[in-house]
RNA sequence: GGUGGGGUUCCCGAGUGGUCAAAGGGAACAGACUGUAAAUCUGUCGGCGAAGCCUUCGGAGGUUCAAAUCCUCCCCCCACCA
């Protein structure tokens, strides 16, 4: 079998690493651990943080122990790479929210339990330094005529706004993180995203200079998809994988609507499924390629948010887009349905009827004197304003229950309940399930 | 602390008394074409049941029939000097 390195390539996660050739011994040797930090900027990542997620994943596949370090106390401090403008500073209590939401998720991709992986808070050692201590015992090893030489301060130091000395010290500290995960943890490979690389070489340093010690890092290319754009990056913001951020509905989405050029180089970073099988993607083209988006999302969506989500991600994207048949010979390790027709029993009882699209709840009675359709497209939030709503069902992108609204004062009434809902379109994909509710209680 | 240059609608960026809800570009949205793709073309792109009116150009005052544009004070950013 191929070695880590070599399969990680193949996917695609790897940019640099130190010292490939020890490396790659040091992986086949025994159990590794390695670590990777995330930044409690925010209450839950999002698609953008996959990658790095992902190669923890794989690393535990491979028996190897990740350790996933929130980085309460560097968040603190603020990291500068690769950034135009200084970060907003953290406040102690919002970088604890923020680790917890962060932890949960992370947590369906790798297994926490027994000791298999490990979830660490660098404020536990970061907030007692001691300033001077820290700077005789770990500063006289940075050179800053190297230090300002970095990537990961360029852009910073030719920007206008410029960079700030708490910000400077950012590589010190995730050096020195480095260094505590070595002492306590035995952990001896860091890695993280091309942005990371200074940061990541720092600790190697240091540890060589403090321990006379080899440890390694590795770097993953940035993820960009095809048209330019950073993944998980849309008009609407961030697609999280909080549900309740970002729907599984809308995460499904997001993936079916992968750019043609980006199908097998996403499935190879953002699923498990075999590289023999996915290199045969290649051959496919035109619409045939549609059929591997719906995998792509059915795979991801199941891996964020479980089985039953994206089934019911599926389904209802089944109705509203029509049906397509996965052919039973692409991808044929995942576990999707192939017939294009209706769910075996078992899975339909555990998808029940759950709806995923977005939806709300109206009390039928608002329905008695009707609702004109641009304030019920206001309401339901797929249009941001009266007028927005107004300019969509003008230009004839505004559909109840599949039927063009000719006018943007349609009144809806209770004529256009079906079965309890109202199924409302804004443009092409964006839907909007209304679930009339008889009585207010 | 001194001197100079700036802060414009989601972003970049024009505008230096009325013709300004504010050029141009990007992003976004809708339509056409399609495959829930890309490219292209067309239209839209502050709010208001839409007539007209209201709010917006760092903040607060002021001058004027009229202010993004002029004046005063304040806040913030940048450059050079100290």
């Amino acid at each position: 079998m191929a070695n880590l390195i070599d399969i990680l390539k193949e996917r695609g996660f790897i940019d640099q690493t130190t010292h490939e050739k020890v490396l790659d011994q040091y992986l086949e040797a025994g159990q590794v651990t390695c670590y990777i930090g995330f930044d409690p900027t925010a209450s839950s990542l999002h698609v953008g943080s996959l990658v790095p997620i992902m190669s923890l994943a794989h690393m535990q596949k491979h028996g190897h122990r990740p350790i996933a370090l929130i980085g309460g106390g560097t968040g603190l401090v603020g990291d500068p790479s690769g950034k135009t403008e200084m970060r907003k500073l953290l406040t102690p209590e919002m970088v604890d929210e923020n680790a917890m939401g962060i932890k949960k998720q992370l947590s369906r991709f790798i297994d926490f339990s027994d000791d298999n992986a490990l979830m660490l808070n660098n404020a536990d050692w970061l907030t007692k330094l001691k300033y001077i201590p820290f700077l005789r015992d770990f500063g006289r090893h940075f050179s800053v005529n190297r230090m300002i030489k970095a990537e990961s301060y360029k852009m910073r130091l030719e920007s206008e706004e410029g960079l700030n000395f708490i910000e400077f010290n950012y590589m010190l500290l995730q050096a020195y993180d480095f260094l505590e995960l070595y002492d306590h943890y035995g952990c001896r490979l860091q890695m993280g995203g091309s942005d990371q690389w200074g940061n990541i070489v720092a600790g190697v340093e240091l540890i060589r200079r403090v321990r006379q010690e080899t440890v390694f890092g590795i770097t993953f290319p940035l993820i960009t998809t095809s048209s330019g754009a950073k993944m998980g990056k849309t008009a609407e913001g961030a697609v999280w994988l909080d549900p309740a951020r970002t729907l599984p509905y809308n995460y499904y989405q997001y993936w079916v609507n992968t750019d043609d050029r980006d199908v097998a180089r996403f499935m190879a970073l953002f699923t498990f499924l075999p590289m023999e099988e996915i290199k045969e993607l290649e051959k496919l083209n035109g619409a045939d390629l549609n059929s591997a988006k719906v995998v792509l999302a059915f795979e991801t969506t199941q891996i964020a948010h479980g089985k039953e989500e994206a089934i019911n991600a599926y389904n209802d994207a089944k109705s509203q887009f029509g049906a397509r048949v996965v052919p039973k010979d692409i991808l044929p390790s995942s576990s999707i349905h192939r017939d294009g027709g209706v769910l075996p029993a078992l899975e339909i009882e555990a998808a029940g009827s759950v709806d995923s699209t977005p939806h709300s709840h109206i009390e039928i009675d608002r329905f008695k004197e009707g609702i004109p359709a641009f304030k019920l497209y206001h309401m339901v939030g797929l249009s941001n304003s009266g007028s927005a709503a107004r300019r969509l069902i003008e230009q004839g992108g505004a559909y109840v229950n599949g039927q063009r609204i000719e006018s943007f004062d349609y009144l809806l009434t209770d004529s256009d309940i079906v079965d309890l809902e109202i199924l409302l379109r804004a443009g092409k994909k964006r839907y909007h399930k209304i679930k009339i509710i008889k009585n207010k209680s």
